[in-house]
DNA sequence: GCATAAAGTGTTTCTGTACCACTAATTTAG
DNA sequence: CTAAATTAGTGGTACAGAAACACTTTATGC
């Protein structure tokens, strides 16, 4: 190990950066999209103590095999399960983001029904929460982020919206069934919008991407019929982006 | 410098990875695909050595401002010009793509007009060289390429291939000034399909994306009038997919 | 029984992609 | 000079899917 360090200083002229794994662990909670933080440990020389953060950290080269293991092993730390949905967002890596230097982060986005959740509060971390997010328009209510996680915050939240447009992407927040409302309201939690009930339903049943289920739920109107996503559907690319009121369609 | 080696070992119980970024510099050149390549130095101790590979390299935290700056750098070392698209693919990190160890890299794409090009073959490259693409059913004959290279050029293609189903990104292969007709043309190609003459240039013109000039190109038939993108026009997102025969529409 | 509200459906309108035939503008060959 | 060939450009139709809205069905509460 220490005949590792001294590699880079042989044959690399400049030191290497800090490498990190952030991941934005979202689930629905009460019709609300909420996002997973931790409390940074309130300790001297500790960047942002005590400052809301994104569950994340430093890459472990001796465990972990790949970023994305990375990013699986601190989501499974956080939440005790295996996201459904998993996908790096991107990177970022500059001299100022960090405190401690020239740093980069691996950006992933996880999607979680909220029904098996139980947030462990692993590590140093000193505490562990679900915070509801605002509607697109009213911005996120959040505490101030450590870092610049506001930042891939928001980047996360562009993905996942920009994707609802034309993928079948909101669908991982739901638990293993569901009634065709429950989807629609789930992408309009996401969008910020409302949707047209019957071009949705449409969309959805045409598409091939859910099968429905013998099952009825018991509402306090008329009974839904269940429905659950096909297992040989991954992600479902609609052939036609939703219309939106304003502003352009696809991910930014 | 030497402090900022301690601190890694101070606080840190694993060494840090590699990182480096790695560009997919295309173009277009006889109506052909074209990506640049470096060969690697047929020195002793060197990984994959006399290897062809994606022009990239290892950060370097003394001058890069940051992971895009330094794809920018990389870009502007190779080709002599600033890319009109430059974009994030995506970040790869594990133990074994390296055999110096665990090493991640951050892969951009750009894409530049034929026209202003001239590959330079700075650094310790052994050589520099545009290389032609095969159309997507016969894969890509190129020289097997340094490290995972093969597979991140794969992701770039991919990638290009995918968002021209619903945006405008092959526009940045052309020249400022171009046909309806070449722009087709390279659309056809990155997709290895053709396209339906009079759907495309309704989709085209009915987007706001370019706008007419008064000169025609003088071409061994007709003239045709020439075209360029909208100064304030980035990239175009279209509200439906093109449709393709056989096989899903969307991003990879 | 009626009002209410959610689940589900029938039908029409609109937008944009594909298709194909045709016209316009040039070059080339007989 | 005329006809053929080929590319640039256009008119018009068919089709797929998103939006809209009214209506029917199924339950609960008063």
């Amino acid at each position: 190990m220490a005949k590792h360090n001294a590699a880079p200083a042989a044959c690399e002229p400049y030191p290497r950066p800090l490498c990190t794994v952030d991941v934005i662990i979202l689930t629905l909670l009460d019709a609300t999209l909420q996002v997973l933080l931790v409390q940074r440990e309130d300790a001297p020389g500790e960047p942002f103590p005590g400052r809301w953060a994104l569950p994340g950290g430093i890459v472990d080269t001796q465990h972990d095999r790949s970023l994305e293991d990375c990013a699986r092993r601190k989501l499974l730390d956080k939440t005790g399960v295996v996201a459904p949905h998993l996908e790096q967002i991107g990177s970022w890596g500059d001299a100022v983001r960090d405190p401690r230097g020239w740093s980069t982060t691996h950006v992933y986005l996880a999607l979680l029904p909220a029904a098996t959740l139980h947030p462990r509060r692993g590590g140093n971390a000193a505490d562990l929460r679900w915070f509801p997010l605002e509607p697109p328009a009213g911005g996120p209510a959040l505490p101030p982020l450590a870092f610049d996680h506001a930042r891939l915050l928001g980047a996360g939240l562009a993905r996942l919206r920009g994707k609802a447009e034309y993928t079948s992407l909101p669908i991982y927040l739901l638990p293993q069934t569901f009634t065709l409302s429950e989807l629609q309201a789930v992408f309009q939690v996401v969008l910020g919008r409302s949707l047209e009930k019957k071009a949705f339903r449409t969309r959805i049943l045409a598409s091939g991407l859910v099968e429905e289920l013998d099952e009825m739920k018991e509402t306090s109107r008329r009974p839904a019929r269940l429905y659950r996503r096909k297992t040989d559907e991954g992600l479902h690319y609609f052939p036609r982006a939703l219309e939106s009121h304003g502003g352009s369609v696809g991910p930014s």
